[in-house]
RNA sequence: GCGGUUGUGGUCUAGUGGUUAGGACGGUAGCUUCCCAAGCUACCUACCCGGGUUCGAAUCCCGGCAACCGCACCA
């Protein structure tokens, strides 16, 4: 399906639809509906049961979104967030300064003024890479973060959180304080970012606010108990940075532990790989041949990362693999940085284990990225009918009920639907035009399940008496079953999966 | 940010200076005892925004906004 079409049939079906559209909307923000809400709410829960599954020790937090300009000097967003760029006053091409002056002064321009580096083009005499007059003008910088006038006198300055895992380092310290004093330590949030994407495309794939779920493990690098053998044979489809270097572009099958043991990679990281493998193939649903693993080179990851694997999945609409989450391996840099920047002491001593400041292994998830994949690889055309298969933990509406006719068959199917609401089964009902539209209605947004109350139902006299008709969205099949069986029977509709059998 | 293309009901679209702005799908209400988008009737909803030209603009011109494609960017 094409990108314009899938976002046809979202807007359509009130999903999301841009911000202040009438007001002619604004390019990179979107809103969410009814269906697009609670299709998100239910990715965030799934995330959350996976991961926090993983651990005892893992917790959700709900930090503020705005920091402190101190925070982001000291995480190297201000700085590093910061791209000076030149204009081609010629071709009006405009590329990064440490681009264009990458062969006078390879050590790159971090630091340097806009006339600093004004300067070095006008000595170096460098032309256009586009055009190749010398006609580039001076550099403006141009940062990612959205700035903030803070207090009343707006001396300060703040930001909106360009990631949501610094305040996850930031409440570090507390979370010790409040925990029973052993890594490793997981602090989770779902929470929104920010950033002033110069040219915002592509829907939900380059969005000025959107959703991440991140969570950051604190833990010793020399200690790092994991049931491994759970994942050892768990075979992953790597595509290796090296492999990338040779030419390679398709994954190869490699198992969890010949990643550690010829790949070379800790045990702790190819652990929460296949548990990132998990996550897509088996709790999103997403076919195994559509997911890949991709190692970023030294050159590609930022600088604090000593390692980085993208989760890509294959997206039509987007022309092929589009990183949904990642994999960092952060070392202690941030609660180093952090440490520093305070002067207070971020390093801890956990339970008979010898002091140190804690190792940061983060995994992130794009939440908007990973609705906008999953509705592409679920909807399918069948001539006239538009069926999403969709995982049924993940349906924005788990159940409908219609009344095969609204009027004589109406009640029963109101009353059916408080049932099954007391019992905690988010049931809606649907009594409008005729069943066949209903159906129709349903298979387009993936409910798995639809339920219709008909004259056999309501007919004392009928054998079928208390009965309802049961539809499964894939296969159309329909089977009755009885009232009081219909809860435990859609109990497990809306369950999510977890990582570990429960102990 | 740059260049190109485009902007008509919820969706897809017809209309290229004077139209009651047409259709299809959709939605709502009713009829039809009706389990997979059936049929019939009625109704609902649109010219992206702001200027200009003109007796008259959805249509032509300028500016803005937005989308798509390409370039650049995406620590």
């Amino acid at each position: 399906m094409k990108s314009e079409e899938l976002y046809a049939l979202l807007r359509r079906r009130g999903f999301l639809w841009p911000s202040a559209e009438i007001y002619g909307a604004a390019a990179g923000l979107y809103d969410y509906g009814p269906l697009g809400h609670a299709f998100k709410r239910r990715i965030e829960g799934a995330w959350a049961s996976w991961f926090l599954g993983l651990s005892e020790d893992y917790y959700r937090i709900e930090p503020a979104e705005i920091l402190p300009e101190a925070v982001v000097r000291a995480s190297g967003h201000l700085e590093n967030f910061t791209d000076p760029e030149v204009t081609c006053a010629r071709c009006h091409s405009s590329f990064r300064a440490e681009t264009v002056l990458e062969k006078v002064r390879p050590a790159g321009v971090d630091g340097l003024s806009p006339a600093e580096i004004g300067k070095l083009i006008e000595e170096n005499q460098v032309r256009c890479p586009s055009c190749g007059e010398r006609a580039l003008e001076l550099p403006r910088p141009f940062n990612l973060m959205f700035g903030l006038d803070w207090g009343a006198a707006g001396k300060e300055r703040a930001y909106l959180a360009p990631e949501t895992a610094q305040a996850s380092y930031l409440a570090f310290h507390r979370m010790w304080d409040v925990g029973r004093h052993a890594l490793p330590l997981g602090i989770a949030v779902i929470g929104h970012a920010y950033r002033n994407e110069i040219a915002p495309r592509q829907v939900l794939f380059r969005m000025r606010s959107f959703t991440q779920a991140e969570l950051q493990i604190f833990f010793d690098p020399t200690h790092f108990p994991l049931p491994f053998e759970e994942v050892a044979d768990e075979s992953l489809p790597v595509l290796r940075a090296s492999d990338r270097a040779n030419g390679l572009s398709a994954p190869r099958a490699v198992t969890a532990r010949e990643l550690v043991g010829e790949g070379g990679l800790p045990e702790f990281y190819v652990y929460h790989l296949a548990q990132e493998l998990r996550f897509f193939r088996d709790v999103l649903g997403v076919p195994p041949e559509r997911i890949r693993l991709l190692e970023k080179s030294d050159a590609e990851r930022a600088f604090y990362n000593r390692l980085q694997f993208d989760v890509e999945v294959s997206v039509e609409s987007l022309g092929g693999f589009r990183e949904i989450g990642a994999l960092h391996y952060r070392g202690d840099y941030d609660l180093t940085r952090h440490g520093t920047a305070t002067g207070k002491e971020l390093a801890v001593t956990p339970t008979n284990r010898p002091r140190l400041v804690p190792h940061v292994l983060e995994l992130t998830f794009g939440v908007d990225r990973a609705l906008w994949a999953l509705a592409d690889l679920g909807l399918e055309m069948e001539g006239e009918r538009t069926l999403w298969r969709l995982p049924a933990h993940l349906a924005p509406v788990p159940v409908a009920v219609f009344p095969l006719l609204a009027k004589p068959h109406g009640e029963a199917a109101r009353a059916l639907v408080t049932t099954l609401r007391a019992e905690g089964i988010e049931a809606q009902l649907d009594d409008s035009g005729t069943i066949g539209k209903r159906y129709a209605r349903m298979d387009e947004v993936g409910t798995p399940v639809c339920v219709t109350v008909d004259g056999e139902t309501v007919d004392p006299a009928h054998p079928n008496h208390g009965t309802v008709t049961v539809r499964a969205r894939d296969s159309k099949l329909q089977e009755r079953v009885a009232i009081p069986a219909l809860p435990a029977r859609l109990a497990r509709v809306g369950r999510f999966p977890r990582p570990r059998a429960e102990r």
